[in-house]
Formats: C-alpha cells, structure tokens, sequence
DNA sequence: CGACATCTTGATCAGGGTCAAACCCAGTGG
DNA sequence: CCACTGGGTTTGACCCTGATCAAGATGTCG
C-alpha cells in the first residue's frame, strides 16, 4: 500500500522528474509516512542525518537558531512535493545543519533513508544531473538571502517580502515571531515596521491580514529599482 | 603543451580525484591558462557563464557586492587547485553570482568551458558523485558563514579569524578593507577592533604581523565554549 | 622629497535589540 | 454571563553596535 502512495509522490518530485519509474520503485519501498502536528520537529540540528524528508502535505520550516536559542533564522519554508534536508543527505560527516519543524497541524511527510537516495541517484546519471541542478539553484537562493540580510535593512526585507506574498491578493500574515525568524529580527521591530507601513498609507492591515495599497512606493522601498540600476553599473564598468 | 599542464593540474584537484585520466583529457584539452595581476577580474556577477576556473598559482577572491557599491563581502578565497564558479557552473539559468578578481600579482588560472565540464562531470558517474558532496560541502560551510553574519556581532567573528589564521604561527594579516570585506563590515571598526584587543593584550601587532597571544580568551569571545556548550543543550532538548 | 594609499582616531548618528508594561483578544471554567 | 488566563501585539524608554564623515598620522615608493 505505501509504495503506491509513495511512488505517486515521488513521481510528481520536481527533481525526480527525469527518473524512470524503476529507479524511483526502491526508493519507495524503502519510505515511509509520518503525521505530524504542529510545533513536532522532523529533526534537530546536530542529530545525525538518516532520512531525507518529501512534503507530502502541509508544510515544514527549518531554521538555525543563534547561540542561546534567543532568537531564530528561518531557512526555508518547503510546502508539498519539497524536499527538506536534501543537501544534507548528501554530505560526507552527515550532521542535520538545521532544526525542521511542521508549520501546519496536519502535515505529513514521507521519509526516505539516505543511503537508499544515495544510492539511487548515483546509479542514475539522470538524477544525479537534476540534484546538481537543484543544489545549484538552492545555492543561488541561499547567496540571495545572505545579502539581503548582510545587506539590506529591515525596512527593505519587510517591504519586499509584502511584494512577494501580498502582491495583489490579501494575504494571511503569520504571526510576528515567524515573521521575525523569516527576516532576521524580533517580533517587537515587525510589529514597528508594519505600523510605519501602515501610516504611511502603503498597507492595511485588518486582524492579520494585509493588503498592499502602494505597490509602488513598495518596490522603491524594497530597493527593487535601485537593484535594477545597479546591475546596470556593476555590468557597465 | 598546455593539455600537459592542464592535466598535471587537473588531477590535483580535489573533486577530480575519483576521475579516470580519460575522463579529465577531453576537459584538459579544451581549457587554457590565463595569467592575471592583483586586482584583475576573472568576471563580473551578472556576466553569463562561460568557464569554470581552476586557480593554478596565486589566489583569488570571490566576493558581491552591496547596492551602491559601499560595501563588499567576500565569499571566499581559492588558493591553488581550488574551484571558482564550480557552482555558478551547473545552474540553468547561467550567470554569475559574484564577481571574482586576483588577489595576488602573478595568479594563474585554467579556464574550462562550462560544456566540457557539464559532459565530463555527466558522463562519468565517480564525477557526478564528487561533484555532489562538493556542492553540499560549500552550501555547509555557506550556511555556517550565513549564521556567523546574521548572529554574531564583529568582534566575535574577528576573533574567530584571528583565531583561525594566526592560532599559533604568526600571520601577515591583510588590509583593513580585505579583512572588512572579509567579516562583513568596513575598514574603520576593523582597526579600532585590532586596537581593543591590543589594549586588552589579547594579540601583538608588529607592522600589520599578528600573533596571538591569549588563545583562550580569544577563543572565549570568538564564542567557540558557547557555541559548543550550545550544541549539546540543543542536542538535548 | 612629494604623492598616494592606508591606518588611526574622534565626533556623531541611526538602526535595531532589549526590557517592561499595557493591551487585545480568544478560550475556558465557574 | 463574566472574570481569568495566556498567547500574541503594541508601545515607550533605553542602550549598544556599528556606519559615516572628517581630520590627522603613518608609511611606502618612485
């Protein structure tokens, strides 16, 4: 029974597109399904690495937290058909280097260990080539992230993830601890920044729920434009 | 002459170890040295990838930067037979994500074609497996760079490098704006940084040579007890 | 010796982290 | 129906790190 539901899983796994049926078929004997509530962590940073994680449904976050747990920095937040710890799986001194909890009550994920995944990918060229293609793009995102926190500050952060999730729909805001961990701060700067959006006239915020009503001013806030121009300038010299 | 050379080179590079002669002589004989001074770029972020370089002699740095230009943060530095753009390398969409210049005055470099690469690497499965712990290797170490950024605060960082390049022989450090660039900040608080721990005769300095003098208390305030008593209380929970 | 880069240092400022109090809601149970 | 409680939010007061600007000191090299 859990190899057809993990087989269909599998199937629709955006970097296992290329593989045929036969070499996925292992790898989904050797899954299994766990339910999780919310809060449950899959795994803690510094547990030894024996599974790689498919979002099944719901959805996970993994995080770091800084020295004394004071405060936490979301990494990603993967929804269905997503891996979490899928570079971790590959790594020699195989450590978890993030904490991944269930963000949603129900979420289950299917587990798979990680040297059936290593096995299956190194006998299958094509896989191989799409996981390099995958840890190329999740590096290019993560180099992302890094400079817009080494760079940017909160204003620009905050604005340009309001762009990115409330663009047009209104849009369900997390609560500000979340918010906070995504973006690198406390829930006490967030809440801050929201009125200051708020006074001047570029949101509204109805019990947690936001809509964008200066999309423009936004963007110039996100530094979008003078992103834009610079790459211009840095190309040019 | 130069597939000699090139091969001589190529099979000292770590990633190619597992590869057989055969599989590396196509890819030397498609790449070809370039000789660059101290300041020189290999490329600018944004260009479109055409080669993956292999530094031969002299060493060369990796870096982005800030909008506006203000500031820089140096992502590595690749001394010889180390890769640059090995990642930027394999990404679809290909243009670089840095820029990268030469750090000393006579840098050699090989340059690959990323297509060779790309074939090489795909039709030699001991490559593919390489070059997949050598992604999740540098995504490790980038993570650990992220959080050090985000979550420490600069003395705590320069301490750490201290610690890492002058722990016990003496080191010729570099200037202000590298070592700036280097911990994310900016000249100015990297000499008065020096300064405090002069002053609290933690390190001698001796025209821009630097040797430790008080390992234990830099270790101290790198955080390196806390970050490990950390671990364990994380581990725990 | 002059030109130029780098280092040092002071003065000042802003972003944002910390702490604490007040507030705004749910639920919950009397 | 109403206090009571507890999580999340808002706000004020305060402080600290690190950025910025500017002047001077030091060095290095032709």
């Amino acid at each position: 029974m859990t190899p057809e539901r993990a087989l269909a899983l599998l199937r629709h796994v955006p970097i296992f597109q290329g593989a045929q049926e036969a070499d996925l078929l292992p790898l989904a004997e050797r899954g299994h399904f766990l339910g999780l509530m919310r809060g449950r962590h899959l795994f803690q940073a510094g547990q030894t690495v024996e599974s790689l994680y498919v979002v099944a449904s719901g959805s996970v976050r993994v995080y770091r937290l800084a020295r004394g747990g004071r405060r936490e920095l979301t990494l990603h937040v993967e929804g269905p058909r997503q891996l979490v710890a899928g570079i971790a799986a590959f790594q020699s001194r195989a450590v978890y280097p993030a904490h991944a909890q269930a963000l949603q009550s129900p979420t289950e994920v299917l587990a798979l260990p990680v040297e059936a995944v290593r096995q299956a990918v190194f006998n299958t060229p094509t896989l191989a080539q799409a996981v390099i293609a995958y840890f190329a793009r999740r590096q290019a995102e993560l180099l992302g992230r890094l400079d817009s926190l080494v760079f940017s500050e909160l204003g620009e952060r905050l604005a340009a993830y309001l762009l990115d999730h409330a663009a047009e729909t209104p849009h369900a805001l997390p609560t500000n601890s979340e918010l906070a961990a995504l973006l690198g701060t406390v829930p006490e700067i967030i809440s801050r920044k929201l009125g200051e959006f708020y006074r001047l006239g570029l949101i509204v915020l109805e019990r947690r729920t936001v809509r964008v009503c200066d999309v423009a001013e936004l963007a110039r806030l996100a530094g979008h434009t003078v992103t834009a121009e610079d790459a211009a300038r840095e190309a040019g010299r």
